[in-house]
DNA sequence: AGTGTTGTGACACAGTTGTGCTAGAAAAGT
DNA sequence: ACTTTTCTAGCACAACTGTGTCACAACACT
């Protein structure tokens, strides 16, 4: 048998690659080459893990997802000291207050605003769209003091807060690419946290 | 004095023609060529009122905030019954409630997500997130009953509370792309009238 | 009717795009 | 050492991109 490379590793790096591409020059300017030449791999390589274009964008767009999920799985699975205070440290994790969070928020943005064109990208965006409406279920009920329904992930009662809370985290998310400086990150926080306190009660 | 057009007229049918092609196959369908084809004419046309691609995308962004602009402006002047009712009459404007605005959010959207590759683009971005924002202080100051600072738009005391509204509308709209159907439509509208309620304390 | 400006449409050109194809390099098995 | 399969790298092609150029049609004026 012949050389194996880590392909899952290898279409990380590549998707990682588009991500920077996205985020210097715009989506505009992601291309098979484009992706090749800042992954540093020859465009026959990226073709060998990703036969198609439309493959690199969705699992890209995939991957950044999954890489948000985890980060804020790891956050809410700490051990939880005061409810309203652990629920502010998860949310942080979905506002881009990092350079780093920044630039993923703004290929997130930008893959998401190409929805409507690519089916493919549009079944990630449901699934994130979900996933994070469940998180928001999950923040509110703990907030709530809330041993009401304890595990029915079902939509419960308290929805309507947490379409309000998602509603809002993605608001001031969109507002942080448009808005930046640190005077709009503290605001930000201050929304977010009497956003939180309120629902305390 | 030879044959003249109206042309401001046809820059906006053009720019029209743009939206209509971001809106079916995606913004990255949107080239000097499909546009002039959308709008019935010929590219040399198009040039000679927008001579090069980054006019045509600058103008058809500043068109679109400004169409939403006006539309907002209108309702807001209406003779003022209840302010509450008022409120939430207005900013309805501002979500894609209907099929016609919902293709216009998906191009302002796309746009948006554009805006860090295009200096262009950016200026427009940042013009109708002002404005938008001054729209929320106005409607916060008058939902409050609010004699206080009668006419000092700049950013009074009750900013927190125009920031929040601001997110929690384009928050509100963002999921409305993702999350089509009547029901999406009413529980939205039920977040934000709870918001304005609210407001009123 | 003539004239000069404005709008139109076509062509060309250089660059980029996605993808098909193929020849060779690399390495794990025998 | 040989074979076999994966991987790499490049070429080629047709389609598309934005833009420069230019001849011509259309029309409001004198």
């Amino acid at each position: 048998m012949p050389k194996t490379i880590d392909t899952a590793a290898r279409r990380e790096e590549i998707a990682e690659a588009l991500w920077a591409v996205a985020r210097d020059r715009g989506v505009s300017a992601v291309s098979v080459r484009s992706v090749a030449e800042e992954a540093g791999v020859a465009v026959g390589s990226l073709r060998h893990v990703f036969p198609t274009r439309a493959e690199l964008i969705q699992f890209s767009a995939e991957l950044m997802t999954r890489r948000v999920e985890e980060r804020i799985k790891a956050e809410a699975s700490r051990p939880g000291d005061e409810p309203a205070e652990s629920a502010l440290r998860v949310l942080r994790h979905l506002l881009p207050l990092t350079e780093e969070s920044r630039a993923e928020m703004e290929v997130n943005l930008a893959l998401f605003a190409e929805a409507p064109a690519n089916p493919g990208i549009r079944t990630v965006r449901d699934a994130a769209y979900r996933d994070l409406r469940e998180v928001c279920r999950l923040v509110v009920r703990r907030v709530r003091g809330c041993t009401s329904a304890a595990f029915g992930d079902g939509p419960g009662e308290d929805e309507p807060e947490a379409r309000r809370l998602h509603a809002l985290l993605d608001g001031l998310a969109l507002h942080l690419l448009a808005d930046d400086g640190e005077r709009a990150d503290a605001e930000v926080l201050r929304v977010l946290r009497a956003e939180i306190e309120a629902l305390a009660d």
